[in-house]
DNA sequence: AATAGTACTATGCAATACAAGGTACTGTTA
DNA sequence: TAACAGTACCTTGTATTGCATAGTACTATT
């Protein structure tokens, strides 16, 4: 039993909940999105979420554009669809409720 | 996406602090532990459970004793090692800090 | 031209929850 | 006594996703 695995264990299927919640705030791209879970102590790396991104994107969770970057290689703008919004929220709730079952178990 | 799935995926690395937590209380058998979680609202079902439970004990979390049960099967009671203990503690941190980041990033 | 910084892509692996199928023990019923 | 029901434990293959690793590509700097 391996700490640093449980908690990589333990994020999964948080991600995506993190990630459109930050995209319902305004669009972003790849490296703007690691950057703030980063600053939350969220540490994702590469491999994880640009097959996520295109996963959600896929799904219909968002879409995206690209726009050039000032000085360096052009950059994939990120934002979320009204149908990601309603998954969002269902989201939102099924975390909520995982809190408290967790809750009710631990103490 | 299917939201029964994310539950799933949320569910992964949460599952081995509740069982420990659990057992921390006092020494249960399979059953007990499953219907203590179901009234949580944690919904697991045999083929995570057993394994689980061997998998901690492999790690040296949790041993066991068999004892007669009134009636029916032996039963498997339990319980958690000091080993475990501190595990756990560990884990308790682990979620904490995981909720604190999400909470950080989803409001 | 080579290097550095930045951005995106792909893939194989490890781990775990789950579905499904099974074995085994005890008591009850036909 | 055999069949069935309730209960308890066990096993295994599958699906999914975070991660490590390896790469391509664009722009600016040296």
């Amino acid at each position: 039993m391996n700490l640093e695995n449980t908690k990589a264990q333990m994020r999964k299927g948080v991600l995506e909940f993190c990630i459109l919640s930050l995209l319902s705030g305004h669009e972003a791209y790849t490296s703007e999105i690691l950057n703030t879970l980063k600053e939350s102590k969220l540490l994702v790396v590469e491999g994880t979420i640009y097959p996520l991104l295109n996963r959600l994107k896929k799904d219909g969770l968002l879409t995206y554009r690209w726009e050039e970057s000032t000085g360096g290689p052009p950059r994939k703008y990120y934002r979320i669809t009204p149908l990601g919004q309603e998954f969002l929220e269902e989201l939102r709730k099924t975390w909520k409720e995982l809190q408290h079952a967790v809750e009710k178990t631990t103490t």
